[in-house]
DNA sequence: TCTGGGGTCCTAGGACCC
DNA sequence: TCTGGGGTCCTAGGACCC
């Protein structure tokens, strides 16, 4: 018997969180908003019985949420972060093997357990985490964290709590009731297209041929198919890979024309990234910015371009970053343009402690071979895992294919030790 | 000078996820 | 009038260099 995949999802992860400041609205319609109000991107259950859709724009709503006595938040993610915070600490206060996926999900792998054993573990994770943090949860068990996920979504769906489908009769019956696009990792596009081939519901999918699906749609969906048939594809990650990029973006109220007012906003983004660059201890060897105008307006002049800039040095100093994103900026602006959109994104990320003693960015590959060199007599263990972390200031190209070089590679960067190249 | 292969860098965009 | 923000991975083409 092998392992099982639990997935642990908090239920309209911040309706709920709202909710359980004000008890009051416990049986009433709530939405969250996103930023700047612009779209619903949490309903509770009654809410979505109202129609309200996910990604609905608020103003299309506004009347409607209001004649129904709808709650309405502006998002708070600080208190969702730290509702989630205590979430996954209770769930690794119960089970080792925790992999927080995002903010309100998790997988837990259970041992291999007989039936009612590991529907009655499941149970007691999500009333622990009733318990201990007040957010209801729903649980899916399955061979996969795909088929995980799907039963997650009937456990929601059916009002179980809890759902294993793998010790479930009626395995292929529920399967053919999913709709393909229901499937985790299928998305909008790959629908239509899967439709043209016959694939109509998870279990078509699943009864697919692996390699037609490889060659039409690529190795992702392929892993997919084999998931949905009960072969775990995906490995549980306890140690997340560290972060390859962050971005900081936000969408205009009103168009904005002025060069000026650009320069401030993208110089407000820039100390929000660097902030959070320096909290996760990383420096960034490279800045994108980037500019748009609306895509819903199609009596305007469209323009979407991104422009980046590669610092002499790796910093997660706000100034430095200012001075480069404004010039940066000025570059990419054209004149004319009713700007609806602008963001910025730091990329080349490295630690910080790493980074500071060791990192060049080599100019050609003498440099780099003399980098991957000085970077490999560090041990072998570490080695390749160092030349890959140490040398983000190079191409993504470069640093993948080194990293597919050597067998041992693994994207655990918590232990690395400090290196002087 | 011509020829070609191999490689990187950059930009842009597609597809997926939450 | 108003239509989110933050991620990952992959692909392709043009420019450029050795």
């Amino acid at each position: 018997m092998s392992a099982l995949f639990a997935l642990v999802d908090c239920n309209n992860f911040y309706a709920s969180c709202e909710r359980l400041f004000q008890p009051r609205l416990r049986h009433r319609p709530v939405v969250v908003l996103s930023n700047n109000d612009g779209c619903i991107i949490a309903r509770s259950n009654e809410a979505k019985e109202l129609g309200i859709g996910m990604g609905d724009p608020y103003f299309k709503h506004k009347n409607f949420l209001r004649r129904h006595g709808v709650a309405v938040f502006s998002s708070n993610y600080a208190l969702y972060g730290d509702l989630s915070w205590r979430v996954m600490t209770v769930l690794e206060q119960m089970e080792p093997a925790v992999e927080i996926y995002s903010i309100d999900e998790a997988f837990v792998r259970l041992p291999p357990l007989c039936g009612s054993t590991a529907a009655m573990q499941a149970r007691q994770l999500k009333e622990r985490v009733d318990t201990c943090v007040g957010i209801p949860v729903a649980v899916g068990l399955g061979r996969s964290k795909t088929l995980a996920k799907l039963a997650a979504r009937i456990a929601k769906k059916k009002n179980l709590g809890v759902f294993d489908l793998e010790h479930c009769r009626e395995q292929q019956a529920l399967l053919a009731a999913v709709t393909v696009g229901d499937v985790w990792g299928v998305g909008r596009r790959s629908v239509k297209k899967l439709n043209l081939q016959g694939i109509y519901t998870a279990l078509d999918l699943q009864k697919s041929d692996t390699q037609r699906i490889r060659r039409t749609f690529g190795l992702p969906m392929a892993r997919t198919v084999v998931e949905l048939g009960g072969t775990a594809c995906l490995s549980l990650e306890k140690c997340p890979a560290s972060r390859k990029s962050i971005v900081s973006s936000r969408s205009f109220r009103q168009p904005v024309t002025e060069l000026r007012d650009l320069s401030e906003a993208v110089s407000s983004y820039i100390s929000i990234a660097a902030r959070k660059l320096r909290d996760q201890g990383l420096v960034a060897t490279n800045l994108h910015v980037f500019l748009a105008t609306s895509r819903f307006r199609s009596d305007i002049p469209r323009f979407s371009g991104s422009r980046m800039v590669s610092l002499e040095q790796s910093t997660s100093c706000t100034s430095t970053l200012i001075k480069a994103g404004v010039r940066t900026l000025k570059a990419l602006y054209e004149r004319g343009y009713p700007y609806n959109k602008a963001g910025v994104m730091l990329t080349g990320l490295c630690r910080s402690d790493i980074c500071q003693q060791s990192l060049f960015a080599p100019k050609n590959t003498k440099q780099q071979a003399a980098l991957m060199g000085a970077l490999d007599q560090v041990n072998d263990r570490w080695g390749k895992d160092v030349v890959r972390y140490a040398s983000s200031g190079l191409s993504r190209s470069w640093c993948m294919k080194q990293a597919r070089k050597s067998p041992a590679y693994t994207t655990n960067w918590s232990e690395l030790p400090m290196v002087r190249a």
